[in-house]
DNA sequence: ATGTGTGAAGTGCTTCACAGCG
DNA sequence: CGCTGTGAAGCACTTCACACAT
């Protein structure tokens, strides 16, 4: 049932993924002032075949023009429309150690329209503090309170393993329903709640998989 | 064709990430004094299904016990053997900026048998700084003796997308086969090199996606 | 009885091949 | 002619179902 333009059907989540990288591509050819690309250039600048690309946005309606291809800022414009990164985000951190603190001070969620508007941890030392990006940093007794007052609506876990599953637990009472994992540890979350890890551990354990295959 | 037990023809990527998984939970596992497991408990605590674990396992030959299950000591051995992780892994980190430091301060590391042995940089305020945990940061220009001096295998890198390719290109040519890439852009690899990426803005962008889709 | 290992079936993403439009 | 959009085929990973080992 294609609905008015945003949704048609259950999206593969390797779709999404790649129309991330997309919408990259595209804000950089932006700026070189590209004003319509193919799908075969498309490839070329992200590695995905150009079959997958146009198989990706026929998932979402038909935007190219055949014998030309894309328009570039219709067809970026519509990305960020799609991945719902045409309006502000709304970010808390869980957690402003070592990790944490990194985040918050990266420039890049800014830049794809993420804002981070507070933190949280327990360590006394660090509740309190703002840092200088002008982030403050709360204790996490009052996640609750604050994600509402500043209509968060995603969080992201740079907590230790041991803390992970009740800062999650913690996050979803507080009503979010997307969280970004960075403990190497697997959670139970409630059905309607998306979870995404990013696992250290994992990749490296891959990595080092690798190393004693080919060599 | 199987082999004296380490290879047993091309392992697909998810088993080679699932095989990590593994190998965690064993850990606690052992830890907490357990004897044997079967992959009914291991699913339980890893979400995977019982039939896909043991479907994990049987590339690697057969080592459960039928009606008992598997020896946990003897699995988790087995898993860090295949993984490669029975020995240390010596890794460098290449940016020394708000993620470089995070990751050099990550305990994780050690627990999981990698060991980073050296950082390095550009900027004339961070090179020759000896952090914290005992890292040297070198410049860049010096990746090639000292990856070779310190017999490194691995590269993380943790620098701005401006610089990734380059970074990747000199890590490359340092020897190395296994880099871990967090900058957010797509880099070009010569065959036999292994590329990961953490791609935070992926992440971000697939999150932000779901949430404008079950809303 | 209980739990592994695996052929066979199923599922879902990717690639092919080409009709059709500009 | 060039490039999109897509049915059909291909491929790869997952799940089913069950023989067999203890």
């Amino acid at each position: 049932m294609t609905q008015s333009g945003d949704e048609c059907g259950r999206v593969p989540d390797p779709v999404v993924e790649r129309l991330s990288v997309y919408s990259r591509v595209l804000t950089v050819m932006l700026r070189e002032g590209a004003i319509t690309i193919s799908s075969a250039d498309l490839s070329e600048r992200t590695g995905f075949s150009a079959t997958q690309i146009r198989r990706d946005l026929a998932f979402f309606g038909q935007f190219g023009t055949p014998g030309v291809g894309y328009d570039v800022w219709r067809l970026h414009a519509r990305l960020e429309r799609i991945l719902g990164v045409d309006i502000e985000r709304r970010v808390v951190i869980v957690g402003a150690g070592n990790l944490g603190t990194a985040l918050i001070g990266y420039t890049g969620f800014r830049e794809h329209n993420f804002r981070i508007v507070a933190a949280f941890d327990i360590a006394p030392g660090r509740v309190g503090v703002t840092t200088q990006q002008g982030v403050r940093i709360h204790h996490v007794a009052d996640l609750g309170r604050i994600v509402a007052d500043e209509k968060a609506e995603i969080a992201v876990l740079a907590v230790p393993v041991a803390a992970a599953q009740p800062a999650l637990d913690v996050v979803v009472k507080a009503g979010l329903r997307a969280v970004l994992n960075f403990a190497p540890t697997q959670l139970a979350v409630p059905p309607g709640v998306r979870l995404r890890n990013v696992d250290l551990s994992v990749e490296m354990g891959a990595l080092s998989f690798y190393l004693g295959q080919d060599s």
